[in-house]
RNA sequence: GGGCCGGUAGCUCAGUUGGUUAGAGCAGGGGACUCAUAAUCCCUUGGUCGCGGGUUCGAGUCCUGCCCGGCCUACCA
């Protein structure tokens, strides 16, 4: 096998938030694909960081009132604690906000400088005075400029309108509350459409990108002129300030992808290797994992930038899709945004890892995570046949070892080797699902034959313990067999059978050659069957969590169906009742029977409801603008049934009908979900 | 609205360049075993391959129209 140089990145997590389980489906992903290839025997190296500045670390550093550096600092220990719990190993872990990016930075600001593709632009941007601070679209909101509908986002409304947010009317700064007033700033530019060319080449050949990537770039991007891509920003901000343009600092994706070299940088420095060997040798392969999400900055700027500055392209950038819980959005009041540090508290890491390898390809497709299907997958695949084989054959050879020689096994060994350069292949390809299948059928071969040997019957006769030996030696091969094709996958496991079976699990070839002779260790429990408690406890505990967030749940909804307070002002709210005095209205589900116009009345109409039986009130309700007498009839209503009779000028009144709104026309009447009945009290 | 991907057993999915009677795992049903974490093994029920046309000796597979779902995107390919 041609031996391989491969650097691996898997996307920067911002050091603005935790790491969650929609995080871990690419660095399972990443890791898992690394890992294989260590396996492989290639020379790889694992490479990631956090993702440091922008504008969100800046303005988060300030609410909570201290230094950015605190923050990314406190965020960092935290990230690289959540990805060591999922065994996810890297070689690096940097941060972009080192002096190693900062040097790259610059070295790749100057190429493109050269290459004579920055330009200078001045644009018109919203500026908190109070703050000091331009503010990015995502901090203003203001009434849209198209349907009048106010306090919307800073780039579209919700009637569908698209605009900047100098257009909004009454625009307003989330950070300050304050009203932005519009200023100019000189902006750089990177004109890339000087690279087009290149990047229609560069995308659409060499299986670069997963066919769909191909297409949408095709359809998107490069069937048009690229538009200049604005990469900087005035100060303040939290990042590098570009050295030959003072009090401009680089937009966050200039210099974040930028942190993939600055942390091979690091990698390079601790282990006396040369940079230049990885980011600028042709034989060496460039692979990035990234969500499709952020495809475009992949895809066109950064090949861009790497191009330009005569660095190594990517050879592939594998994107994968966002994660869904039972086939919805992971959601903070449905607890499924679980975060890795609450998975911890409740779930092994290693069911996780084999769920998403089991549902893992190459497409970038979304990946759901339905709890039933996780354990089911777990005890069935992973507890009940692949640790099964070793959990039933252990004991019996703790005092003898293997047998000396590999005994025959019908060619079972040998089917497993063979499987291998498929199982390989699969992994190759990310197609990790259909290596996962491939697996567990070896596990599907390998009980039956434990179950013809029957070594519970051999160990009753002293004269077969040699057979008994056999058995078990085939036995424990075969499992040992699919735990190096599992061990990118589940690496805790493999060094649980190492601990079993005393050799070490360092090469796929391990899974070529069986072992014989050696000690077998006393068996101990590798895994234990998923708890479905222990799933309902950890999202009942996200629930909490997000609960406690409180208000940016609340405010999220409140910030969507964005209800002013206009109905609120005109009828304040009442003073305190207790509920004694609320009992004493006695509000009833009833059924309009029937409803007629008071000609002579203004805005009243007379209706009969019906109680449910022969309980019955006459209502005179004042909603003539608002509804016609044919369209009440048989619906359910609330009304106030011991309410005092009251004589007007068209006749007695016994009640009245539950309704909001100002009146004339605005009358809205309560309504009875399915399934109320006439009769019913309201409480 | 446009683009991309998909629709095969109750569920998750395989089905190579068109080629016998469409497969697997899980779940369901029946039995066996007792070494093993109520694990395992054997047998078994179950499908108009989204729908309609077409090409072909032959279509789950190719072409076409439609329906449904997902993702992306939005008066723009």
């Amino acid at each position: 096998m041609p031996h391989r140089q491969i650097l691996v990145t898997a996307a920067l997590p911002y050091a603005n938030g935790p790491i969650h389980i929609g995080h871990l489906v690419e660095y399972i992903q990443t890791d898992i694909w690394v890992r294989f290839q260590k396996l492989r025997g290639h020379r790889c190296v694992f490479i990631c960081a956090d993702d440091t500045h922008g504008t969100a670390i800046m303005i988060r550093a300030r609410q909570e009132g201290r230094s950015e550096e605190e923050l990314i600092a406190e965020t960092q220990i935290a990230h690289e604690r959540d990805f060591a719990s999922f065994a996810i190993e890297f070689d690096n872990y940097g941060s972009t906000n080192s002096p190693e990016n900062e040097k790259l930075c610059g070295e790749i600001w100057q190429s493109i400088r050269a290459a004579e593709l920055v330009k200078e632009k001045d644009i018109e941007q919203l500026f908190d005075v109070q703050e000091g601070t331009f503010l990015a679209d995502r901090f203003v909101r203001g009434t849209c400029p198209k349907c009048k509908r106010p306090d919307q986002p800073g780039d579209n409304c919700e009637c569908g309108q698209t605009y900047a947010p100098a257009e909004l009317i009454d625009p307003v700064s989330t950070l300050s509350g304050t009203t932005p007033e519009l200023r100019a700033a000189k902006h750089l530019f990177i004109e890339l459409e000087q690279l087009h060319g290149f990047l229609d080449e560069w995308t659409q050949t060499d299986d670069h990108l997963q066919p769909e990537v191909v297409n949408y770039l095709k359809g998107h991007f490069l069937c048009d002129e690229l538009r200049d891509w604005d990469i900087s920003r005035p100060a303040p901000y939290f990042g590098f300030e570009i050295s030959d343009s003072p009090g401009n600092y680089w937009y966050v994706w200039f210099d974040a992808p930028i942190g993939y070299m600055a942390s091979t940088q690091q990698w390079c420095d601790k282990h006396g290797k040369s940079f230049n060997d990885w980011w600028r040798n042709d034989s060496t392969e460039i692979h990035h994992f990234i969500g499709k999400d952020i495809t475009y900055f992949h895809t066109l700027f950064w090949p861009g930038m790497l191009k330009s500055a005569g660095f190594n392209l990517p050879t592939k950038v594998h994107i994968h899709g966002f994660l869904t819980v039972d086939a919805e959005k992971m959601s903070k009041s449905k607890g499924t945004f679980i975060k890795a540090e609450t998975y911890l508290k409740h779930l092994n890491p290693t069911y996780l890892r084999y769920y998403y390898a089991s549902k893992l390809g190459a497409r970038l497709d979304d990946l759901d995570l339905n709890f039933e299907e996780f354990a089911a997958k777990i005890d069935s695949d992973l507890v009940g046949k692949v640790v099964n084989l070793a959990s039933r054959s252990a004991k019996f050879v703790a005092d003898t070892g293997l047998s000396a020689e590999y005994p025959d096994d019908g060619g079972l060994f040998e089917q497993g080797a063979k499987a291998g350069e498929e199982v390989a292949a699969a992994y190759e390809q990310c197609d990790y699902n259909r290596a996962m299948r491939l697996i567990v059928e070896l596990a599907d071969r390998a009980n039956p034959y434990v179950e013809n040997a029957q070594p519970w019957n051999l160990r009753k006769d002293p004269e077969k313990s040699q057979e008994l030996q056999d058995v078990c030696t085939v036995a424990l091969n075969l499992f040992r067999q699919i735990i190096v094709y599992l061990s990118p996958v589940l690496p805790r496991l493999a060094k649980q059978t190492t601990e079993l079976l005393g050799k070490p699990i360092e090469s796929w070839d391990e899974s070529q050659m069986p072992l014989v002779g050696t000690p077998v260790a006393k068996f101990k429990r590798m895994l234990d069957r998923v708890n479905t408690k222990s799933i309902q406890a950890m999202i009942e505990e996200s629930k909490d969590e997000a609960a406690a967030d409180g208000p940016s749940v609340a405010d999220e909804a409140a910030a969507k169906y964005n209800d002013d307070d206009e109905a609120l002002k005109a009828e304040p709210l009442a003073e305190q009742c207790t509920i004694d005095d609320f009992i004493k209205a006695d509000l009833r589900v009833a059924r309009v029977l029937t409803a007629e116009d008071v000609p002579e009345a203004r805005k009243l109409l007379k209706l009969t409801l019906g109680l449910g039986g022969d309980e019955r009130r006459t209502v005179f309700a004042g909603i003539k603008a608002a509804y016609k007498p044919e369209d009440l009839i048989g619906r359910l209503v609330v009304c106030c049934a011991n309410l005092a009779p009251r004589k007007m000028k068209f006749g007695t009144s016994e009640g009245m009908i539950l309704a909001s709104g100002p009146g004339g026309e605005d009358v809205f009447m309560l309504r009875v979900d399915e399934g109320g009945v006439p009769g019913q009290r309201v409480h």
